[in-house]
DNA sequence: TTGAAAGCGATACCAG
DNA sequence: CTGGTATCGCTTTCAA
């Protein structure tokens, strides 16, 4: 019954309380109502009534409180990668989490760009969450797999380069692109290859063990790996093409179709003949690459799909018992078009 | 001291109780320690049990009961696009959460793909959020952002084509892209003009007003507009070119720049001469679209960084009576190059 | 069929 | 300087 002028108005949030209180009823009636709680019957009228003063009152339940009292979460922090053009396609994330939210899970994606390691574990500990996903660069330590467990999560998943113990480690290892492109290469005859290197960070944590993988299927044909750093920019590429003879290489593996796309064009404004004097090879088979002339040849990506994943997740939050199990989730063949 | 054989270990998770039973102190002594409340002094060597216990117990709080306790929370709902491809660029849903939680608030992305409008707002409530940032294809109506504002939510803010009632509404006209490219056709004397529609539904969504856009800038110049509809795969756009010469076209605006490329090439294999006899602009500017042989002409589209909007987010949190605007946040301009 | 009350974990007030 | 204790909103057992 205050005169005040009616500020912003901001009483705070509905209670089951209050609720009950409208509909002359205990708190305890209101929330079997609005749960359908099976092991109760609650007269029709009675259970009208609450649901009219829930709806009056704009009545949402408090998901802390919740699940405070319930001792789990449905949550399922998924620490996300920082950075697009990673190793998941574009699809992938929303396939996923769709999926997850179909199987009532609450999706909980955790930028965790700047944490270490047990920082990030112990900030996802705090939400309590079923299960962990770790897409991104920030992999769990095994002991930061322990202190997610400890803290109530049935399952830990990790997709990345290398497995963690105690985690469901789904292992994409990224050595194998570049050594099928490399392979590639040589078996077309070229025994200089040249392997692009982006310059930007997101970019470049994958480049590294491309290389690596390019440097070992070369090193078993006696061929020559010459790493070329380079920025996604028009210029930088021209400038790599200006100085390309005098690196005297007759193939080069471009880190991505994306890459590989800009420095063929680069090479063919310099006069570089593709593929005679040059083969060009990307990866992740980007329909884009098709479309210059000579077609790109690419490594195709074969991995999971986001759903695959998600059921995967739900069958270990249901199976906590059972081990957890390395697997090696990638396959890179190699497409061969025009440009190599 | 158990000689069971070691079961999976799943003991719950150590409280702030188990810590202070492990120190020798009370429960609310391990509170103030461990959040460094300045307003109670407490001795080093308490202080030392306390950090040691925790550690040797491996405590981590417990974020809803701490919020519970709060009141209220420092999550930001962020309802995430369903699809990639939409109008924000690659880096700025992650520049955003970087920000946001460098400003320490929990960023929760929520996926809500299948939800109404309303069901949303009620799920979006549930966590409590001190804000709610709409990005993708869910907008919440006026009804929604009040039940929102009711359950604590300091600001709301949304990013669509429309604005929302009550929200910060930052306005994205994608009308004005499609006007903007046909503009710049009918500037180049262009009068029967090709509009692109991409068959994915993501893309669907923003080509619909991007057509309106474009019928109202023809329509001012006595010019004809053709809808184009058109799958993201070689085939159909090698179909569609096929049948080119029948439609009489004298340009085409293909959606984006990935369409346009798609488009263009199919036309150069069937012939067509481009410019002179079909001009071809996208949308975009994607750093790909100058690769091809003539370079693509586009639609630059500026819009706000992610740093931006987390920043605006954030005063908007901090001063919540502030009235809830509406503004037009999209620019577009030509870049003319070759194709057009 | 409904109500009273305990308790989930953390915090902040008020005594000691 | 430290400890007891009420409290946040909700669920669930036990009694009526």
């Amino acid at each position: 019954m205050s005169q005040t002028p009616e500020p912003p108005v901001e009483r705070s949030a509905p209670t089951s309380a209050d609720v009950a209180r409208l509909a002359g009823v205990s708190r305890a009636t209101v929330s079997y109502v609005l749960n359908n709680t099976p092991a109760v019957r609650i007269s029709e009228p009675t259970r009208l009534r609450v649901r009219a003063a829930a709806e009056e009152l704009g009545y949402v339940p408090h998901a802390a409180a919740r699940s405070l009292r319930a001792g789990r979460t449905r949550t399922v922090v998924v620490p996300t990668p920082g950075h697009p053009g990673g190793p998941l396609p574009g699809r992938f994330l929303d396939d996923f989490e769709t999926e997850l939210r179909r199987l009532e899970y609450t999706v909980v994606q955790y930028g965790s760009t700047g944490l270490d390691g047990d920082e990030a574990a112990r900030a996802w500990a705090e939400l309590r969450p079923v299960a962990v996903v770790c897409l991104g660069e920030t992999q769990p330590t095994r002991h930061g797999v322990r202190l997610l467990r400890r803290s109530g999560a049935r399952a830990v998943v990790t997709l990345g380069p290398r497995g963690t113990e105690g985690a469901h480690s789904l292992v994409m290892d990224q050595r194998r692109i570049g050594a099928c492109a490399a392979a590639h290469l040589l078996r077309r005859g070229r025994r200089a290859i040249g392997v692009v290197l982006p310059e930007d960070p997101g970019a470049a944590r994958l480049a590294r063990p491309r290389l690596e993988g390019a440097r070992a299927a070369a090193a078993g044909a006696g061929a020559r790996i010459a790493p070329l750093p380079m920025a996604y920019e028009e210029e930088p590429a021209a400038a790599l093409a200006a100085r390309w003879r005098s690196l005297e290489l007759d193939a080069v593996y471009a880190y991505d179709d994306a890459y590989a796309m800009l420095l063929m064009r680069a090479l063919q404004d310099e006069g570089v003949d593709v593929p005679r004097e040059t083969a060009v090879v990307g990866a992740g088979d980007l329909l884009l690459g098709r479309l210059l002339r000579p077609r790109l040849s690419t490594v195709r990506i074969d991995t999971m799909s986001g759903g695959d994943l998600a059921g995967l997740v739900d069958r270990a939050v249901r199976e906590p018992g059972a081990p957890a199990r390395e697997r090696e989730l990638m396959a890179a063949r190699p497409v061969h078009r025009e440009s190599s």
